[in-house]
RNA sequence: GGGCGCUUAGCUCAGCUGGUUCAGAGCAUCUGCCUUACAAGCAGAGGGUCGGCGGUUCGAAUCCGUCAGCGCCCACCA
């Protein structure tokens, strides 16, 4: 067989996923083996694949295949998120680039352009996924909104508005006004902005101008004409029209004398009056704070508290409402530069001052800042959940990777507030919550139910209802959010909602691991744990995996305007998708953001190159079988066996703590060190010599086995050699080996080994040093003492014809020193005299100075009084290495001279 | 304002229940090699007083304090 000298991907990738898809190798169904469960994080339908989906989902295929090899049932469920806001907001701009308004469109013929949109888009991240080679059971495949996860939802809707759990109300919510609509909390992203400080005059009503000077400490400002005011500083002068009273704090000195007063809203001319409550800030501005219930947290609290009118001066647009009186149909920001203005002719503006602050957007409409707004939504009471959530993950039976992100989680919980989840979108679960005829301007009443009919039935149960008919029922025009379909996932895949204790939900729930990023511990990650609870009893996840953020080289988040972030499948084009796999995964230690860059993806490529190349010698290799195994040959062997296994128990313990990345760089150097470098070159024959057989079946079982190690990592490459290292049956994989389990290998033969490696290595170095070529035969000669039965590999390994035993070594000899012993290589008169005695010299100094130190330890009282037996025998024992090694160089001196 | 984390070779990071597995790894760099598995390679080499200062200790990258810089999360100062 003749291979090429360079690993092609292209010609492997594709046939053997496809190889994999024909035999159902990802498929599971519940049987007696132990499980092994991963849900992927659903991406959004109609999204496309990022460098962090790549991450992601290699970090999920490592150890979902790595499970599979290690006997387990293992189970990768796929699927996608149906994004409620996102998408709506695509299908609302693909609908305007054709002229088409959302508001022009009734709810069915819109959800008939989303679903055209999901189809034609939707899947389109699960088949990049294949490139990766993730093997997910496809079969399995779920979204958000098909049949089972829908029916879920409503049910589990249905189920907490029974228990009480689930309420109605006006609040004041965070609103998008772009897609008007209300968010969660979670669902706001602060930024801080460069704004502005207004400072607005309000003037005081019916002013009798009095008070010449108030009482110690007060400032009153007067105009020319000797009117009396109050100065308000406020980031959103074009919310006055809203304000419905000035509060002051009662111990203000400052603003004694506005008690009692009423003040007049700048430009609006309305009378307001003066509140006074603990809540303002003496020290901020002047004192004096507007109070706008209708548009922001605090000033909506004061309202209530002080029974303040509440004027909405703002369309769910927030262009100004009729209710403003000004600016009538202007947009808010439009408002804020107009108004300015405004108050400035009319000598209502004191000053303006630069200032910084905080400003809420939508996590979805970047360019779009929240309104705070008061409406009626659905709310999800959450103490309850955050009780049943926290325990577990503080005590650790659910463990977080890394565990630094337990506080955040515990500080979120310990501060919970209610989840809104009501959304004035469209695209979604809609809400089952049916409303009763009633007369204008009475309470509305409503029922919940999972469907018309049961809604119906509860509806007629209703004093005055009895004779309702399904017409009459009005549902709640409002979706839920997306979240609250995918804090199910992990049991919805299962089907437990709908049909609690079947045998899938039991067999394969709590999953093993979960693989996700930190920004969505709150969105997703704790509100699964709380449905686990809720709902199963248990646990969605023994362990939660938290990836890094992918970055470019420079540390830059990676981002479309930036242009920093390449085209995952152009990278699997150039270097592979095990080269990309590996190349996200050399620097992705868990939590830490991950500074991408394509020369890792070449460093993978690379190694598959390695690997290829490997194989291709072994393969190249004829095998004579009268000829007896060579001694070096047999050490080789013995030695490789112990290293594998070395490598094999510290794999283990790196992936029980899921340092993958680690994990990945012990086999990379166990390939191209251990075996590449240095055990292929003990047993490598002469040049078209045979091999022997012995070590021949040694050796292709070892590279099978580091074929098995490798190929969670890096899945085609291994599939492909592992395909021809003997002949296989159609159907079979290295997917459904099983890895050698750990277990007890020889560690002396290991430390023999780096020995003799430093002994070739020092005479490899003369070699450079003296520039002598390698086919070169040179003699060795031992004053001292050294592993004598591993002769056979020096000889080979370092070109030699003969390692002596001596007294002394020759004054015409370059020698080097491995522990206490020294070697040295015979060169004739091809030694520089005094280069070696600089060298000898140098090292003398050295090891003096070591000397020293050593002995000045030592000679401390309180060191040896104090410090443990071992520690003081472990001085000891330097001090007498570096005297022997002393009086070496010495002698090698006095040979020179 | 509160909380968490980070600072170790040019870069990315490991080590941090104190002492020969303590100064490490990969990449990059430098030197010499196109030696029939691999130049996408081979063989060698250099490189850090572990952010600063102070303390505890016989002994500190490792523990404590403090300062500086960086990052993240949470929070209603207009």
């Amino acid at each position: 067989m003749e291979l090429p000298s360079k690993y092609s991907p292209a010609d492997c990738e594709g046939k053997w996923y496809e190889y994999w898809m024909k035999h159902k190798l990802f498929h599971s169904e519940p049987d007696h083996r132990e499980p092994y469960t991963i849900v992927i994080p659903p991406p959004n339908v109609t999204g496309v694949l990022h460098m962090g989906h790549m991450l992601n989902n290699t970090i999920q295929d490592i150890l979902i295949r790595r499970a599979r090899m290690q006997g387990k049932n293992a189970c990768w469920v796929p699927g996608t998120d149906h994004a409620s806001i996102a998408t709506e907001a695509k299908v609302v701009n693909k609908l305007a680039a054709q002229g088409i308004k959302k508001s022009d469109l009734s709810r069915e013929e819109f959800l008939k352009h989303a679903w055209e949109w999901t189809e034609e888009h939707g899947g389109i991240i699960l088949k990049q996924l294949r490139r990766l080679g993730a093997s997910c059971d496809w079969d399995r495949t779920a979204f958000t909104m098909d049949e089972k996860r829908s029916a879920s939802v409503i049910k589990v809707f249905v189920d907490l508005y029974n228990k009480g759990l689930i309420y109605r109300g006006l609040r004041m919510v965070n609103w998008d006004p772009k897609a008007k609509t209300s968010l969660s909390n979670e669902e706001v992203i602060y930024r801080e902005e460069k704004s502005k400080l207004y400072y607005l005059r309000y003037y005081v009503a019916k002013d009798d101008m009095s008070g010449e000077t108030g009482a110690e400490g007060e400032i009153v400002h007067r105009d020319e004409q000797g009117r009396r005011y109050a100065v308000v500083a406020t980031t959103r002068p074009e919310t006055i029209m809203g304000d419905t009273a000035m509060c002051i704090n009662p111990k203000d000195p400052k603003n004694q004398w506005l008690k009692g007063k009423k003040v007049i809203v700048p430009l609006v001319g309305r009378e307001i009056p003066v509140i006074e409550d603990r809540y303002v800030d003496i020290e901020f501005g002047t004192g004096c704070l507007k109070v706008t219930p209708a548009h922001d947290v605090n000033d909506h609290m004061l309202g209530k508290k002080h029974q303040l009118e509440t004027i909405d001066i703002f369309n769910p647009d927030a262009t100004i409402s009729e209710a403003a009186g000004l600016y009538v149909g202007m947009d808010r920001m439009e408002v804020r530069k107009q108004i300015a203005i405004d108050l400035e002719a009319a000598g209502l503006m004191e000053k303006t001052e630069d200032y910084t602050n905080k400003v809420g957007y939508s996590e979805r409409n970047a360019d779009t800042a929240v309104e705070p707004r008061l409406c009626m939504q659905w709310f999800l009471s959450m103490q309850h959940f955050a009780d049943i959530a926290l325990p577990p993950v503080m005590k650790d039976e659910l463990k977080f990777y890394p565990p630094k992100y337990k506080s955040t989680y515990n500080n979120w919980l310990e501060n919970i507030q209610d989840w809104c989840i009501s959304r004035q979108l469209w695209w979604g679960h809609r809400i089952p919550a049916y409303f009763l005829p009633t007369e204008e301007g009475a309470e509305e009443i409503f029922v919940v139910a999972e469907n018309i009919e049961e809604a119906l039935n509860k509806a007629r149960q209703i004093s005055g209802y009895e004779n309702i008919q399904a017409a009459d029922l009005r549902q709640d025009e409002d979706a839920l959010d997306t979240w609250f379909s995918s804090w199910l996932w992990p049991i919805s895949l299962f089907d437990g909602i709908n049909n609690p204790g079947n045998e899938e939900i039991k067999y394969y729930y709590p999953t093993a691991d979960l693989v996700t990023g930190p920004d969505i511990i709150f969105f997703w990650v704790a509100r699964m744990i709380m449905a686990g609870y809720e709902y199963i009893g248990d646990m969605p996840f023994k362990n939660v995996y938290f990836t890094g953020i992918v970055r470019d080289k420079l540390g830059r988040k990676m981002s479309k305007s930036l242009g920093n972030s390449p085209d995952p499948i152009g990278l699997i084009d150039t270097y592979g998708a095990d080269g990309v796999r590996m190349g996200m995964m050399l620097s992705a230690p868990a939590g830490n953001d991950i500074l991408f860059d394509d020369a890792l993806c070449e460093q993978g490529r690379n190694f598959n190159n390695k690997i290829w190349n490997a194989f291709r010698l072994i393969k190249g290799w004829n095998v004579d079988e009268n000829l007896a195994q060579p001694e070096s040959s047999r050490i080789a062997v013995e030695w490789f066996d112990a290293q594998l296994k070395k490598a094999i128990a510290e794999m283990d313990d790196l992936f029980s703590k899921y340092r993958l990345s680690e994990a990945l760089m012990c086999v990379y150097k166990l390939f191209w060190d251990e075996f590449s470098s240095w055990y292929l070159e003990m047993i490598k024959p002469g040049y078209q010599q045979p091999i022997d057989a012995i070590t021949l079946k040694a050796t292709l079982h070892y590279f099978e086995q580091l074929c098995l190690l490798l190929h969670p990592f890096m899945p085609f490459i291994t599939e492909e050699l592992w395909q021809n290292i003997e002949e296989r049956a159609e159907g079979e994989s290295i997917m459904t080996q099983q890895q050698a389990k750990v277990s007890d290998f020889d560690k002396q033969i290991i430390e023999d080994v780096e020995e003799i490696k430093n002994i070739i290595a020092g005479i490899r170095t003369i070699r450079l040093e003296k520039n002598i070529p390698n086919k070169n035969v040179l003699s060795l000669e031992v004053s001292g003492n050294y592993k004598e039965s591993y002769a056979s590999v020096i000889l080979k390994m370092a070109n030699l014809d003969k390692i002596e035993k001596v007294e002394a070594k020759q004054a015409t000899a370059a020698a080097f020193m491995v522990g206490t012993t020294e070697f040295s290589v015979p060169l004739g008169d091809m030694i520089d005299k005094d280069e070696e005695m600089k060298k000898l010299r140098a090292d003398l100094e050295y090891l003096e100075g070591f000397r020293a130190s050593i002995l000045k330890k030592l000679s401390n009282e309180n060191f040896v009084n104090r410090a443990p037996a071992a520690v003081i025998e472990g001085e000891r024992k330097k001090l007498a290495d570096s005297e022997s090694k002393i009086k070496a160089i010495q002698e090698s001196m006095a040979a020179l001279s």
